[in-house]
DNA sequence: CCTACCGATCGGTAGG
DNA sequence: CCTACCGATCGGTAGG
């Protein structure tokens, strides 16, 4: 009889990645070892090898599932807002106020999906050309006068100042996130200048 | 009679320099073996020892060239532009129009900077709060009604755009540089919304 | 004792 | 689940 699988197969796959994500956002993908990642969650590394095959299939795991939950929860902002100025803001706090958890993978996704082999980037990048063509939308809905290729640069704009924003701000910081969100959704929409 | 020093011993120091560059930005700086960049510019590997001691050494090399010239860059500028819409319009040119070498030297910055010892990043990480500190100065003398915390922030939303324009602007498609850096500009200063 | 290189190889490390 | 270990690789070095 072959054994069933382990009860907390789930929770171990989680203890993982958890401990993959912070360790491939603090050194890198390629300068994290394997046998790192097993210290880190009180594992062997040959316990590693029964969870994933590979160091890369730990990685992928961890790009999709990350990319698969934005995606999911920028759908259901949009099913719940209907106001495009509400649905900017939305979709900025949904960058701006993830949980450390959720932007530690940001990170890793931001920096280190090129360290994949191409093949396997492949379904990782058409998940975040729907983030963009989503923002893309969005911003049609805000301002429909534009010729038509000109949003999706729009939507790079946006969201490449969203993803620098990991890079510096600090939510223990002077600003709240509530006011970062305030402050960027405005600046998109009414510019820099005093009125 | 001890022999002279190499002729084009700067010479060779660039060719490295930009072999190095073009494979750190494509396969990303642990990736990069020394004996492909040795091939990449025909020389032996060890002819590149002789250059530089360390690996670590090209790319602080690389790092600190780039940083210190975008600087230069943004200095001149102001020095030459008085008005500060231009000057934004002239900061927003150096990042867009930067030719295929400094941006490769560009993107090996903002994802390799990292892989180098902690020691080692602090002379570059005071070179990029310069270029902070000067976009902010920049904000504050277009729009001096804020508080003053408030433009650093600013200042990195700006640079956050900017540098993720690297990822995905190519300058031969639809959109010229120009139209992109008026569109960036428009952007800061006006918003999104239509007047 | 210096600089400018080459062919060969060592010591250590990493994923598996 | 562990230790031992492999095949491959890579940054850096030694002699000439």
């Amino acid at each position: 009889m072959p054994r069933e699988r382990a009860d907390d197969y789930d929770d171990k796959t989680k203890a993982i990645l958890d401990s993959a994500a912070a360790l491939f956002a603090r050194a890198g993908y390629p300068n994290a070892k394997m046998e790192d990642i097993a210290k880190a969650c009180g594992a062997s590394k040959s316990m590693l090898y029964h969870y994933f095959a590979t160091k890369d299939d730990i990685l992928f795991a961890m790009l999709e599932e990350h990319l698969a939950s934005l995606l999911k929860a920028i759908e259901q902002s949009f099913n719940e807002v209907a106001d495009p100025q509400e649905r900017l803001r939305s979709f900025i706090e949904i960058y701006v106020q993830q949980s450390a958890h959720a932007r530690r993978r940001h990170m890793v996704t931001m920096n280190d999906l090129r360290f994949l082999p191409k093949a396997r980037q492949v379904p990782l990048l058409a998940l975040e050309r729907k983030v963009i063509s989503s923002a893309a939308e969005l911003l049609n809905s805000l301002n429909p006068q534009l010729e038509a290729f000109a949003y999706k640069p729009y939507a790079l704009m946006l969201i490449g100042m969203l993803n620098w924003t990991e890079t510096w701000y600090r939510a223990n910081g002077v600003i709240k996130s509530k006011e970062l969100c305030d402050r960027i959704a405005r600046l998109f929409l009414r510019g820099f200048l005093p009125d």
